[in-house]
DNA sequence: TTGTATGCGTTATCAG
DNA sequence: CTGATAACGCATACAA
């Protein structure tokens, strides 16, 4: 920085408010851009931060990278905080409890700008006095959470299969032990079904259940009744491929005689056929927002749950209409 | 730290000394240890990267974390970095050949600690003095490339083909206009169905060539012939997932009529079903790998070109034996 | 072996 | 509006 201010003929000063943008005389910013130009100089992060107590970073803390949704989100987190200057530090946490907790207070230490955390710890303890938004879970009205319209979801799907002709319904899910914005969507499902006149039923799985406890609720669902289920909606795209698996193995044929609805929108090798008719979380939306909000001026001014809204995709698990 | 100091009765250096591991009296030792707990004190990276010029970060620049094998790399490097106590700074390039080298020369600046990068940019200039390792691309003898055993994964699928008792194969890949390791599949495919006796063909599309190129070369080969194709090799999964779209749409049964075999080992979410039977690449070792090459305290004494080991995994688009 | 003093590259303060 | 100077937290050469 110093070669830069002899280079242009200024004092050091001089330099970093014109790379700040600061005021200055217009003939001595030209100068020293031209100096910087010349010398190919480039500000040393490290001083910078050690300074300012500023690192242009901010963590992003998720499970993993390996489910499409993490990989989707963190994509678009990443290229969101780098268009506006930052950089990313992922924080994988494998759902571990105990490590999300520890990378909370090791950011924090690392001196990160802001935190974006997707976690599945309730009792998370949320540092003060740094940014910190969550996706899909709400803590406090302190912590701002931003999540698709988990409940709007479930109504448009419960609406959609209604449309397309079902004459009685399922939602499967899972996780039930963990109140987060997901589970909206159930409640938003049965929300929609009853509006629609729609006889539904409810199959909620704990944590940890196995697959075959799906089987018995369908088999159970399909065979030992007059009414049997045409149309289902499942909590994840994930647990719809499961639960396509079930039926095509109690010979069943999808969608001609049960259609298939899931969440997410998660597709083929990311950017390929969507997996099955589903219900799309606006990703770059959520990845848009969360940045904004962790780097808003005025962080405390901000809203306490954010909802982004989905949309249904035809995956060809639903008949094409009527 | 001068906190640390006092607290133990030490002075700053003594505290330095411990933290990094540098001997020091035993009693001093464990003072500084207890004052550091109590205070709850962690070294500022900021502070120590301006002084030591090691930021501890490792830059990793590939074009996206969407694709199912890009999102898997970026979970084991990541992971395999913080164990060693590193970060990841993450540079999504988009395929852009220009992103590609802007970023090279930014995370320079950036003054991380060594580079790992898939990129697609041939004349890529790779900077000196700088521990630098490519993914699947060989660009000279200095610069280590780590890679899977891509012909050898080649010649796995031709012999497994064979076994499985096809009598006559194609391999279909594009991307021909660039010579990277995963050129080698398909070498490596030759020589293995060279060596098995299986007549085979080969269908290269270059770049950019629309899809339809397959299906007129499967066409031909699968109903103008007198022995047609009923194994087929591709260059990835989604490539064989195409193929096998075509292949049904022209009423061939999958694996029945024609077999088929991809290459990378992408599954269903990330970790449950394999897409399609394929040649599974060692991406925890490729990362981990990559990781330790990058940080080897002798950067020049490294190999040039190093193949890790590939498998076969059966995964519904073979027949189960003979 | 331990303690002290200096400087890493920036930013910010304050007097010109 | 400009230019000199101190301080950010740490590592290290050097003196004790």
């Amino acid at each position: 920085m110093s070669d830069v201010a002899r280079e242009a003929g200024v004092a050091l000063g001089t330099v970093s408010k014109v790379i700040n943008g600061q005021p200055v005389g217009e003939s001595y910013r030209l100068r020293v851009e031209a100096a910087v130009k010349k010398l190919n100089y480039r500000v040393n992060p490290s001083a910078k931060a050690l300074k300012s107590n500023r690192t242009s970073t901010i963590a992003f803390i998720i499970p993993n990278t390996i489910a499409p949704f993490f990989a989707l989100l963190t994509h678009y987190i990443n290229m969101a905080l780098e268009k506006r200057g930052y950089k990313m530090m992922l924080c994988f946490t494998e759902y571990d409890r105990d490590r999300e907790q520890e990378y909370v207070s090791m950011v924090v230490h690392n001196r990160v700008d802001g935190i974006i955390a997707l976690t599945y710890n309730p009792k998370l303890e949320i540092p003060e006095g740094i940014p910190f938004v969550t996706i899909d879970r709400f803590f406090s009205v302190s912590v701002p959470c931003i999540a698709s319209d988990n409940f709007g979801g479930g109504q448009l799907a419960a609406k959609k299969l209604a449309e397309l002709g079902c004459h009685r319904v399922a939602c499967l899910r899972s996780g039930s032990s963990l109140t987060n914005e997901p589970s909206k969507r159930k409640d938003g499902f049965v929300s929609g079904c009853m509006e629609a006149g729609l006889p539904f039923e409810v199959c909620n799985l704990t944590d940890g259940a196995p697959l075959s406890a799906f089987e018995v609720f369908l088999r159970h669902n399909l065979f030992d009744t007059d009414t049997p289920l045409d149309g289902l909606f499942c909590g994840t795209d994930l647990m719809a491929w499961d639960a396509i698996k079930i039926l095509r193995n109690l010979g069943l044929r999808v969608p001609e005689d049960v259609q298939v609805i899931g969440f997410d929108g998660i597709r083929m090798f990311g950017d390929q056929d969507y997996i099955c008719s589903t219900i799309v979380q606006p990703v770059p939306d959520l990845a848009e927002t969360a940045v904004n909000m962790v780097l808003s001026n005025d962080f405390t001014g901000l809203p306490p749950l954010i909802c982004l809204p989905v949309r249904y995709q035809a995956g060809g698990t639903t008949r094409d209409s009527l």
